[in-house]
DNA sequence: CAAAAAATTGACTTATACGTAAAAGTCAAT
DNA sequence: ATTGACTTTTACGTATAAGTCAATTTTTTG
């Protein structure tokens, strides 16, 4: 085994450019291999990128992606952080939950859009 | 009656700066009365201020809340017009429910985090 | 009605998240 | 040794969505 990717097979799997995840890793974000100066993507960062793509997808920026990510690698030591990592837990859960009502909110309306849509299809094609 | 808000009420309500709500009448997305150059905000004006911030929450550009706010207004009278809206809309409403989907991963993830934030305070707490 | 507070405009600046171009380097196959 | 596909680095560019600042009105209030 020993399974590794290129980057074009990632970009092509992910639908991002090699732009995007040569800066994902100036970023910190991810660490792929190198054999000579190319990169060399394990499952284990392929992983990785699904897990930022999905933050990005979500609105999160890179510095909160990188912050979540961090906390896998390298839980904090001293109380304090701890504490403020889970403050900050809670507020992004609550933002979170925000955005799923305001997701709700929004699939209604779109709802009432088409459903508007089909009524005036529905006229126009009465009328001809 | 005949309510009104000022710009300041309601970027007070809405947590935003006045310098957004011009930005969003520059952009086409209110229109506020006028008395002299000063902006009289309508109930109606707050609900559209209220959809347009719900877009913004949930990661629509400007120009996507601008065309769903259009169909309110204005619902297309042409077949091929609406036809093309209303593919739109599908594929809205898919991109938002992908976004559901990682709001819930998300969210799992969060509770995991927050869990081992607990465990690591316990231990803390057992050491000293 | 004068002073203070609030609102307006225009020009400029900012942050984020990449895009793009240039100029080489890498590597497998012919 | 060359071709062709792919990859690298560096550096500057761009779009979106506002924020900041300064100079003026405008409106409100004592």
């Amino acid at each position: 085994m020993d399974k590794f990717y290129t980057i074009t097979e990632l970009t092509r799997e992910f639908g991002v450019s090699t732009r995007t995840l040569r800066f994902y890793e100036d970023e910190g974000l991810i660490h792929p291999e190198r054999r000579g100066r190319t990169r060399l993507f394990r499952p284990a960062d392929r992983r990785l990128i699904q897990e930022i793509l999905r933050g990005r997808r979500i609105g999160f920026t890179i510095a909160e992606i990188r912050d979540i990510i961090r906390v896998y690698k390298d839980p904090p030591g001293e109380v304090g952080q701890l504490e403020l990592l889970m403050a900050k837990v809670s507020e992004k859960r609550e933002e979170l939950r925000q955005k799923r009502r305001d997701i709700e909110e929004t699939l209604t309306e779109l709802d009432n859009v088409e459903e508007a849509c089909l009524t005036r299809l529905a006229e126009i094609g009465v009328g001809t």
